[in-house]
DNA sequence: ATAAAATTTAACTAAAAGGTTAAATGAGGC
DNA sequence: GCCTCATTTAACCTTTTAGTTAAATTTTAT
């Protein structure tokens, strides 16, 4: 079983993984954008950007809404919440009850 | 300029972007463990642990402390830190009040 | 109907990721 | 010194990623 909901963490996570993406999702986060004005302070081509908006897409971290030409993005922070609850999972108070529980029954 | 904190940044979610990893990570969050421990609930080979090891290693989220012929590997919290402010800058509050200041000054 | 603008898709390349098996390393025990 | 155990490194393969340029798509304006 590759449970689905861990694929979806892994794809925001790699979605998060890479720098001009995090600043392109910055720029949306402080306001939605179009493809062309989240390209303008980056070097790269506009497909190069029209490929990391698709990723963003693909982890839900952003939605696009078509109007007229142009394609509006706007953040979606569920998969933000997440990621979040994932890391905490990670650190701190649950895991170290756990321990704790763990060394009371093994050790 | 590609600023070196946002390297560190990239790397952290990059090691958390792999099902694997994360669940080798939970691993050791719970309970300090060696190559073979954390290798063992896997199907993958042990090269492929041992490879994995380092990634988490090379994001700082963990620390190898070397005990005779075994590897101990050890949960460092502190870049989970870093990548739960990253995910905070992008959600929620502080980018709702610079939206404000956005709209006011150019809208 | 054409043209122009905004964006994506296609086709391609180079480098990185994630896996394998086989060989090398490092440490402890006899 | 030699053997074994725990682990890594080397060499290799395949897939994915991030970029490119050129062509296609979609929509509005003339």
């Amino acid at each position: 079983m590759v449970k689905l909901s861990e694929e979806r963490v892994s794809r925001v996570f790699k979605a998060l993984s890479d720098t001009t993406r995090r600043g392109i999702l910055m720029d949306i986060a402080r306001k939605d954008a179009t493809a062309g004005e989240l390209a303008e302070p980056y070097e790269i081509s506009l497909p190069a950007v029209s490929k990391h908006l698709k990723v963003l897409e693909g982890a839900d971290l952003v939605t696009r809404i078509r109007e007229g030409k142009t394609h509006r993005f706007h953040l979606n922070e569920e998969p933000l919440k997440s990621a979040t609850k994932v890391i905490e999972e990670l650190s701190g108070y649950w895991n170290r009850r756990l321990k704790e529980l763990d060394d009371y029954f093994k050790g």
